[in-house]
DNA sequence: GTTACAGTGTGACCGTTGGTCATTATTTGA
DNA sequence: TCAAATAATGACCAACGGTCACACTGTAAC
């Protein structure tokens, strides 16, 4: 049934013309600036035919979203996980913030589907979608900062408060890299990531220190 | 002229409940969901009179947003200055994290009115009345930590890099209370400032120290 | 060859939204 | 008493996200 199959095939590749779309447009306007009516004129479709694809505008970003965290757990765990723990975790926490920092489409996707209110209006099975990613980011974190506790790197107690300031910390470079230090060049960026990278893991290793 | 002076009275009494009215509306509704018109009802007064005050929906939002950046530094202000360093930036944070805490009204403004792209789309004087806002939180902490630093708390390096961990943290902070941490207790989101406070003094302290 | 059917693309159309403006009501000043 | 000024108002507008009846194509049954 081969023209059974090449009707498959165009369905996906339309659905990837569609997201293509949306993110190349993200570059230049910010989400809600972005309309359907662009994204269909864009990816040379009608305007309905995005509906054939996605239940709604949003669900269009959590996709981006969920392709994205599947991109960059895929490049994390192409990294030497032998390597000593500080090195690892800085290497992945590189990894990571170089994606928010290559482009502002990513950083606005990421940022977008983030916020609770965002995932509350989703279905219920992309919200466990969603949900399902961020945990898998955890446990790779987890595992690794585990190890680091065995081998007395990081002070023994609750992997869960010991990562929440490291975790804030990430979240909040993610934000500054395009607010704060939008202006900056890509030196005072990579600057700015290695001093944040330093400051997660300092604060890690001395959390137990009383000041 | 007791009329006139009424008039402006009432004037400002309105723009008064017109920003209680979008304030309270955005407890339980996200601050796309809430409308205009949704604002004037609650208000009780027409749609049109809402632009007589402000020139767009977002401005609504940039007002409250500075007037709680006003309440939130004048309290600021009101703590010892003269307590150790340490104990002070400690009640600083607080603080401020308080505030975030204390409603999702108040959360959902700051973190609307902080993104780049809401910025750029105010009138330049509302954009520059913002950063104004942001820099005299900068002042206030630049102070007292460079304070820390001739009393030989925190290692002397440019205030920008040495607070660039701790500012990250504490962006990233209040996001998390009301995403990640949305549904917990009051005491485990106490426990969860306290941790990241005492993270963000740690990474600063440490600063120095090489890994 | 004809008919029924399922899958897909499409743009006219709909309800809702943020924002405008002509109209109205009220006060001021001469 | 009247003209000018100020402010409140809701009908109105353009633009948006989303819907749907219809068109087109290939498949299956007879």
């Amino acid at each position: 049934m081969g023209i059974q199959e090449r009707r498959e095939r165009d369905f996906l590749r339309r659905e990837r013309d569609i997201l293509d779309a949306a993110l190349g447009l993200l570059d230049h306007d910010d989400w809600q600036s972005v309309t359907i009516a662009q994204i269909a004129t864009k990816a040379e479709i009608g305007k309905g035919t995005i509906y054939k694809h996605f239940a709604t505008k949003e669900e269009i970003y959590a996709r981006l979203s969920l392709d994205f965290g599947d991109e960059m757990l895929a490049a994390m765990r192409r990294l030497d996980h032998n390597q000593p723990v500080l090195d690892l975790l800085r290497a992945l926490m590189r990894l990571a913030l170089k994606y928010h920092v290559r482009g502002m489409r990513y950083h606005r996707v990421l940022m977008f589907c983030r916020a609770l209110d965002f995932r509350r209006r989703l279905s219920p099975e992309a919200q466990k979608a969603m949900d399902d990613k961020d945990m898998e980011f955890d446990t790779l974190f987890g595992t690794i900062i585990e190890k680091g506790i065995e081998e007395g790197i990081f002070p023994r107690m609750p992997i869960e408060k010991l990562t929440w300031g490291a975790h804030a910390a990430f979240e909040g470079t993610t934000l500054m890299l395009w607010n704060e230090l939008a202006g900056a060049t890509d030196e005072q960026k990579q600057e700015f990531i290695d001093t944040v990278i330093h400051f997660m893991l300092v604060g890690m290793v001395y959390q137990d220190r009383k000041l």
